[in-house]
DNA sequence: TTTATATTGATATTTTTATATCGTATGGAC
DNA sequence: GTCCATACGATATAAAAATATCAATATAAA
């Protein structure tokens, strides 16, 4: 009843770690080598080895002894976990700065990411093209959104205007949202919110300066 | 004693969740509330009660059974607790439109954070001034951050100029780097870095999506 | 004054995640 | 062919974090 068949869910932390793995797997296969241990990736990222062992089992990649694991056949379990095998396609709404540099970053191509369309209330930007993606006004939104079947809406708004802004996208049909304002997104069930908050990662940045202000320990390191 | 630091190290967990705390906190002092109790925060952030309450309790700030915790206290706790109360200066690295973004966000003020100066390897940028900023040229980083004082780095470089860039600010002095490159820094011990990875945080959307159970009709329509 | 109740704070339990240990298989050296 | 070093895989332990439970307390209402 709970679980979808298909795929695992895997931990969440392992999850954060595959990105890290498969780009030092693609590097590994760009420089023509079949075959990885874990260790050499633990060691390259700064991770324990066993960790790394298990978080590759969970790929459900086997490794062999005195050889590793195949970099081919690692990056494509890597890829199918993430689900980035198939690119999923996104609005983005708020084409402000912030919102501009991430239609410009050629990096989600890799990473099964697409921005077909944005949305912007700003009438000046209005079928504006920025890196090849059209700008929207916003009372487009929900039909266009639909039309196109976006599956994932991509929020760089002010802080004000992300609920309505989340509101819209959800009634427009997206099955997930990649919030990088800093509020709680208030969703119905079956959509899936990830916060990118600026403000957690520099909480972690400032406490540990303040508190690490001597090298005593060697504190974990966390991907 | 066991505590050599001034300051806990407290979980990160909870200093991640501490932002969030302290937007409500804010907003709820704005609105001239004196108190606030950890279950409405909890509801508000969809967080467990037991789990503000610890939280709160690590900030050292008590509360009164039938009232809450006051916000005045809690807001300075809080900001103390994650260093936001002196502010940190900061050098940018790397001008490029995430570059130009973060030099644009207005709430790193209230976040403890000021961006000093920034630097770019581009000639056209050398001296240009972004949103307050002024734009230097990469060979007098160096110096300039060594000058400044500047405890903080953030590197929003492409990802093979990372690694060069964090040893540049390294040399110059700071202490922690902010890293929103995919790459894994190399850096001395005592010099902290935090990841800001939009792959780590994309990631965890993307498998959530693939494992989310899919609505139960019309999925299959496209055929 | 008494009582009901919202709310804290402490303790205990469970769950999750990371680390340590040990056995096993494989490919190459001799 | 035998032996050895390497790397995996499984099991066990420890650490960290979240969740559950419950007693204590202070406020407001009766």
């Amino acid at each position: 009843m709970e679980t979808p068949n298909r795929p695992d869910a895997l931990p969440l932390p392992t999850i954060r770690r595959y990105p890290a793995y498969l780009r030092s797997v693609r590097a590994r296969l760009a420089r023509g080598e079949a075959s990885v241990s874990s260790a050499a990736l633990a060691a390259e990222l700064g991770l324990d080895p066993v960790l790394v062992r298990k978080d590759l089992a969970m790929s459900g990649v086997a490794g062999r002894p005195r050889v590793g694991h195949s970099t081919a056949a690692l990056e494509a379990a890597l890829v199918a976990s993430l689900g980035w095998d198939n690119v999923s396609e996104a609005a983005l709404v708020g084409a402000g700065s912030l919102g501009r540099a991430l239609l410009g970053y050629r990096g989600f191509r890799e990473q099964g990411l697409a921005i077909a369309v944005a949305f912007d209330s700003d009438p000046a930007l209005d079928g504006l093209e920025i890196h090849g993606v059209r700008v929207r006004p916003m009372k487009d939104l929900v039909r266009l959104v639909r039309r196109l079947s976006l599956q994932l809406g991509i929020l760089t708004v002010p802080e004000e205007a992300a609920q309505p802004c989340a509101d819209l996208l959800v009634a427009a049909g997206v099955r997930g949202l990649w919030n990088f304002s800093p509020v709680q997104l208030d969703v119905p069930p079956g959509v899936v919110v990830q916060n990118m908050d600026l403000a957690q990662s520099l909480a972690v940045l400032s406490h540990s300066l303040e508190t690490a202000a001597l090298p005593s320990p060697a504190r974990a390191r966390r991907l």
